[in-house]
DNA sequence: GACTCTAGTCAGGAGTGTTGCCTAGAAAGC
DNA sequence: GCTTTCTAGGCAACACTCCTGACTAGAGTC
């Protein structure tokens, strides 16, 4: 890429942008403070501070420094520099939270949807918790990210029915729904590969840059993570393994989501899987249970190969409803093991809403990003003095 | 990225990388040329370019413009600024080439190598080419970019020997037989990956950013591009799709490579595909001839499906020495449509030395970018005036 | 009450990049 | 052959940014 031209106005945005950074990462500091943080001289840095002030996006927080020596004034980023939209569209119901450049989910709300659901019902649910999470907060929404429980189009965020996979919250364009609450972009992507960069932040950092996170529950879906980054196709398809071909039982191949059909463990007149019926064979005892654990296994092993030999993950995640459930897991594990290449297999580690956890973190990461790029950007405040 | 801390030094240094892009572009170049192009005014571009003088970058060419107006003197980089050093190595022979800061190739040597060859042979011949393709150049090797016709390890750059596929070129450390020819990095990745670089680079510039390169040859190989990147997977390993189930004869789940086996259309006592005899089967007239194509059709697009329901390609690049056969092409690109998610099947468009060009083409964004960072990196050369 | 410590400011200076003007020197036009 | 036109390069003045070092204000500490 090519480096921005150089100029004295350059460099001046970034002090800036320093000096931002260091608020943020931290709620309040002095002048000095910062200073001493950014590796900045302390008259720039007053220089700076008196820039961003009079821009409207830092303010003096009326407090006072009380150790001893000379008493400092506190800055802190303005109140209203905006927010970042959160939502999670599961069949089942719609969740919103409002978050702030510090990472403060500042409002959350959440709305029931019954089963099955008609898509105006889940607009309209999900017009309702945007607007209420963000109704009073300190600032505009700035940007939305969005996780849905089907699968996106890259290009339009619109959530797509693939044949044969199940269409669990059906034909919605969450872009449509919030574009109107939002003074920016709305980024859409599935549940699965938020899901995956939730898991990603929670590693040690770069400690975990290539893995894939398969998702067991009701439809069957995976994230691919390459160096660092949620690999989504070209249209936002990738992962989508349903129609992965595997091996079936009596070791013919069939498709990935067919093996369930053949087991009797889909939801009749769906393509999604039942699973309360599944746990409830895995869960059996004696034979049957066996059987069908082996049978899982085989096909999941199937595709675990085709995922290892594409993609070469250094761990694969397992999650979802039923994913997690330690026969199963285990069995894939064991089964992972016996793989010409092999990769090691464990459960998810964030457990709680993982994929709005990890729709939290991008929408902080692009707020933050918004702030800063607005800041540099700012034209020069007429200087007051 | 945090960026750079703000300084009067990021300044100059952003000039000079200007200025030093500006004559890679263009071989050569007036200081007011250079203005013109980079938007520096022009003082602070004679300030560069007497910098980069002094620091042995740049030169005096000799030549004067010949236009109407006063003659200017026109500039150039350094001649010894360095070469890279690009290497291909396939199990027939080796081949080096060095090239420069402007992407000219200035030396070319090839070696063969009788089959089967040895490693130690290799490993001799890869060193005599290298040597030889150096010597007497300008500069000195300040890279290396190495294609090699096996999977490569992303770690060490050592190639590796995967179990039931064949192994071409043998044990072999490309990294420690060329690191005391070249100062700086020696880089190693497999020839299928290289192609699938060259076929990116020659397509539209950001029209191609994710899509997938099949490779249907001797061995069985296929790259991943996604968002504009070749990604290796964690271990280097990604796209060795030996191993994938797919739909064998008689519809059975079996490994891709199995099949060739079962279809008797691999070398004796090896892994490795019989290409002639491939080739001698499709070409064949009658029912032999559609009774293998239909069998290595339904094998390779089940493959296919794998890899387009995994990474959600634009388009699938077919390349190989069997794989751009037109009835081959044919067959898998008809089959490819009734898969459940389509992807355009299309044969390779870089047909002389893909693989190799992939390299070059890295080779010299890697050469550039040394050079670039040296630069900026450099320390002031004292004020000659 | 003197001393210590710290946040913030001020003045001076070094180092960028820019604008505008000037000069040298060659081609083009008359 | 002379003048005009045009362009590369240089010079000076200026604007701006950051830095160092000294200084001040004001609160704790001994």
């Amino acid at each position: 890429m090519t480096p921005a031209k150089p100029s004295l106005e350059l460099l001046r945005s970034l002090t800036d942008e320093h000096v931002l950074r260091a608020l943020i990462d931290e709620r309040r500091l002095t002048r000095a403070e910062i200073a001493a943080r950014t590796g900045i001289s302390k008259p720039t840095v007053g220089e700076s501070v008196r820039r961003l002030t009079g821009a409207g996006l830092l303010r003096d927080t009326g407090e006072r420094t009380t150790g001893r020596g000379r008493i400092g004034t506190y800055y802190s980023l303005a109140d209203d520099l905006g927010l970042a939209l959160v939502v999670g569209i599961a069949p089942d119901g719609v969740v919103a939270e409002a978050v702030d450049v510090h990472g403060e989910v500042v409002a959350r709300e959440v709305e029931e949807v019954g089963r099955p659901a008609h898509p105006d019902q889940v607009a309209g649910a999900l017009r309702a918790v945007a607007e209420r999470s963000l109704a009073g907060g300190p600032g505009p929404a700035r940007l939305a990210v969005v996780s849905a429980a089907d699968p996106v189009d890259r290009g339009t965020g619109r959530l797509v029915h693939l044949p044969d996979a199940p269409f669990l919250v059906g034909e919605l364009s969450p872009v449509e729904v919030l574009a109107p609450l939002v003074a920016g972009p709305v980024v859409v992507d599935n549940d699965v590969n938020w899901a995956a960069r939730a898991e990603r932040a929670a590693a040690a950092p770069g400690g975990l840059d290539t893995f894939a996170y398969l998702y067991l529950g009701e439809g069957l879906g995976c994230a691919v993570v390459a160096d660092g980054e949620v690999r989504r196709g070209h249209g936002g398809l990738a992962g989508e393994i349903a129609h992965v071909l595997t091996r079936g039982p009596r070791g013919r191949a069939v498709a990935f989501t067919e093996v369930f059909a053949e087991l009797q463990l889909r939801r009749p007149g769906s393509t999604a899987i039942d699973v309360p019926a599944l746990l409830h064979a895995v869960d059996a005892d004696g034979r049957r249970a066996d059987g069908v654990i082996a049978a899982l296994a085989d096909a999941i092993c199937g595709v675990l190969g085709a995922l290892v030999a594409l993609t070469d993950p250094q761990l694969v995640v397992v999650g979802g409803t039923w994913g997690t459930h330690p026969a199963v897991l285990q069995a894939v594990s064991d089964g992972s093991g016996r793989l010409p290449r092999r990769a090691p297999v464990r459960a998810a580690s964030v457990a709680t809403e993982p994929s709005l956890a990890g729709a939290r973190h991008q929408a902080l990461d692009d707020l933050r990003a918004v702030i800063l790029t607005q800041a540099s950007a700012h034209p020069v405040a007429d200087p007051v003095r």
